[in-house]
DNA sequence: CCGCATCCGAGATGATACTG
DNA sequence: CAGTATCATCTCGGATGCGG
């Protein structure tokens, strides 16, 4: 067989997103790929959740001085959604003044671990984004 | 050291966590993943680039009938930012009717891998999350 | 066949002010 | 400190009709 790894490897990455398109409309009648998509691809999940995984826990004030830009009404929003997901703990402590942390579920670590590629990925190649999108607007 | 090997590796996914968030502002002024997810996150374009990466190319009308749901101008649009950002390629062929194809670049086929990854994990674990939400639903 | 231009509604996002 | 409530805004995406 004279077929290459590099022919190997191209070969299965098209099989593997065959699959994944092929699973569409589960249970719930949305395709899977499509509904994660529409959590993480917000404006505010993924950073959330790189935030919560670069350290075990935080507070709401420490969330939203970490990231930089969001609204108190966003970090409720974002958070209230990926706790209903099921991908971070909410553990309010009653104390005073109130104290609230945050923290990755062992799923929301797996989505963590499937993220951070993207996010490696997306610091490598950002660069060669930019240029090609001078390329366009010069022409 | 009594330190596992599980232990170990999530000690790195945070340190790549940090990684990731650190790399804020770059030269547009934009972090880099909030840049790329702003991209793929939006409703079509993950989806045009895994069919576009289970064959070796597509035309327009091929790949509109195989993405359900999608309106033209929703393609077209979608098809332009990925051209735009050098991730898939668009070659008309002057002919009549005319025709034209669509392809990965090497940079687009570079992020369907770490896209495919994300794809199974949905897969995989869309059960656990639609159960997450029902847990909630039913509170 | 392929795609652009225009209009428009829905949902996401943000600013601000107020509570336990 | 950690939200909730309300209102204003803004972008996305869909429908439609025209052009190459």
């Amino acid at each position: 067989m004279e077929v290459t790894t590099v022919d190997n490897q191209a070969a299965e990455i098209q099989a593997k997103a065959k699959k994944i398109i092929a699973s569409r409309a589960n249970a719930t009648g949305l395709c899977p790929v499509r509904d994660i998509l529409g959590r993480i691809g917000d404006k505010w999940s993924m950073l959330a959740i790189l935030h919560l995984g670069s350290t075990d826990s935080l507070r709401f004030s420490e969330l939203r001085k970490r990231i930089d830009g969001i609204s108190q009404r966003m970090l409720t929003v974002t958070l209230r959604t990926l706790e209903t997901d099921g991908l971070v703990t909410r553990t309010v402590y009653a104390e005073v003044p109130p104290r609230v942390e945050y923290a990755l579920t062992g799923l929301g670590q797996g989505l963590l671990g499937v993220v951070i590629p993207m996010g490696s990925w997306a610091n490598a190649h950002a660069p060669a984004i930019a240029e090609a999108r001078q390329r366009v607007a010069a022409a």
